[in-house]
DNA sequence: TTTAGCACTCATATATTGACAATGCTAACA
DNA sequence: TGTTAGCATTGTCAATATATGAGTGCTAAA
């Protein structure tokens, strides 16, 4: 545990170096502690034997460590009040009532990624649990026709679906008939599933060319269980200085591009959850701050990827709004 | 004009500069023009003065310019044949006869992107001039409705809107109705000036809480004509030598951002056009080769992107392989 | 017209230096 | 016992020097 005194101490170099980007002298704190440099040293020594910070070199000022940074989000950090700018600015976005909640989502977080110079990464709902609620087919022409699904969230799948052969329309509307009561209910991911063992017999038997129309709403319906990933803001975040080598924003880029890695973004708990560094599966400079939210039946996750030098305050306050404001009546 | 032996040396430079990306030096040319390094510096001089080739300080080796490539592109490159390796790793995909057109060629420019290491774009089909062929509402709960539009070339949008108010089923169904018999046929630009001046009063007329509805219809269809842009293999191109410091990827990554930049990509003539260097707007070491293509009455664009440094003959290979082979009934 | 030969230039890599910013440690002090 | 002043120590950073090598331009001869 630590004292006051070093608590304080570990406060005020975690704030310093989130706003400089440099690491912190003892000569610097003197003042705001009110001792001497060696004190201020004595104390530093400490605490980096503790582990909580770092230095770069061996006569250099000290820096958070990754173990610094989680005992500074776990024991130190105190929530604060967004600033009235900061505020002022989504207010335009919470204020406008004719968006609808993922549009409200991803504008707020548009102007949040412009704010913290963070990146920042829109989760798809995730629609695998998702139940068919309805299915539709509209013809475009003779050979092509979408395929729509609707689930009881209201997530709309479609796909437009080609059939070489000549059909009868007849034969299609009989299929869909079937498809529809047969998997009204079922969960998207389980789709497949039912199509094959249970729908494909009974079109077999009512159905004329029903190899070829379950081929083609196979291969259409089958997918549909994918998630959605956007970010905004990539630029934002690799401007900071810890980003400013060539192979390290190379690698981070090759991380956005694979939806694996991001998706897995996704898997914990409820509320505000932050990965600081090696937790991140990401890089040792990133931190990932991400918050499951819910509304009106619809549930989804929001995340923020930054260098873990970050202002952890300032992205909880802003992140809590956001949720506070979904509330509302989106 | 360029006698032969300056044609060849241009040619051998063009060539050798894309594999290595080194400077070429007289005497790696020798050989393969049997003559001294001494008679192929006079020619190396004399395509200097002519402003084809370039030095990257006084003493190094030749380099195209980007006239030189220009030149090299529109008078010395040879059409060539896709190699068989290449051609092996698309025909997966264009023998997956499952694949519908947009798929076949979001996957085709994924392997395209890994074979050349470009970033390839795919530039959705400009849905402006698409029409209204039907129009669906879909009730998720009280007060959550769905929206999806259908155009007669196939495409779908659909969007979540909610009525805060309440409002009874049948004026809805009404609204419904009178809306899908007046905007049918409509391009979807156009959609919101036909609501507002042609639906709007109707519905006064007929319907009860015809503000509430007209409003939330509105905003629901008036953003349906966005474009789409997908990107996928951005790190692949950033891996090239061109682009080994920080703040050029950054510039690049911050260009790749602003869909307005890529958008402007778009609009020139049919077949394959060549954008090098400054012709681009996105960075003096960066080349876009975009083509135009339709079938099925779909047209749609399709571009890669990377540095000038880059293998033209096989780039305009595969685009055309892909060309061809989306005709062949998908 | 071509070529051999030589002087010249510049990039790249490595080492050297001085100024500077911090630290750790020790000994003295409250 | 905790705090502080002072000093030697250490590493960064930027500037400068030095050597090496690749490649050119030019000239004079073939």
């Amino acid at each position: 545990m630590l004292n006051d005194r070093q608590t304080k101490l570990l406060k005020i170099i975690v704030e310093d170096y989130v706003k400089t980007a440099r690491p912190v002298s003892s000569k610097a704190i003197c003042d705001i502690l009110n001792c001497s440099s060696a004190t201020i040293r004595n104390e530093m020594s400490y605490l980096e034997e503790t582990g909580l910070l770092e230095k770069t070199h061996i006569s250099s000022g000290r820096v958070p460590s990754e173990k610094g940074y989680r005992y500074y989000v776990d024991h130190i950090l105190e929530p604060r009040e967004l600033n009235g700018e900061d505020m002022l600015k989504l207010q335009t976005i919470v204020n406008n009532s004719s968006l609808m909640l993922d549009d409200y989502i991803s504008k707020s977080m548009e102007i949040v990624s412009e704010m913290t110079n963070l990146t920042a990464i829109v989760l798809g709902k995730s629609s695998k649990d998702n139940c068919v609620s309805k299915v539709e087919v509209v013809p475009i022409n003779e050979h092509n026709l979408i395929a729509i699904v609707i689930t009881d969230k209201g997530h709309v799948e479609h796909k437009n679906l080609t059939i070489k052969e000549n059909v009868s329309i007849n034969d299609i509307k009989q299929t869909v008939d079937l498809i529809n009561k047969m998997i009204i209910g079922t969960q998207l991911n389980e789709v497949g599933k039912v199509l094959e063992y249970e729908v494909k017999p009974i079109i077999a038997k009512y159905v004329k060319q029903h190899e070829v129309l379950y081929n083609a709403f196979y291969t259409a319906f089958t997918d549909f269980a994918k998630e959605s990933v956007t970010m905004t803001g990539r630029k934002n975040m690799l401007m900071q200085p810890e980003f400013n080598n060539a192979d390290k924003i190379r690698d981070i880029i090759s991380k956005f591009e694979d939806k694996e890695i991001v998706g897995k973004i996704e898997e914990n708990d409820n509320g505000i959850n932050i990965y600081i560094g090696s937790e991140t599966e990401f890089d040792d400079d990133v931190t990932i701050v991400k918050m499951k939210y819910e509304a009106n039946g619809e549930e989804g996750t929001i995340a923020l990827v930054g260098p873990k030098r970050m202002e952890y305050d300032k992205v909880i306050a802003l992140l809590e709004y956001i949720k506070e404001n979904m509330k509302e009546g989106k």
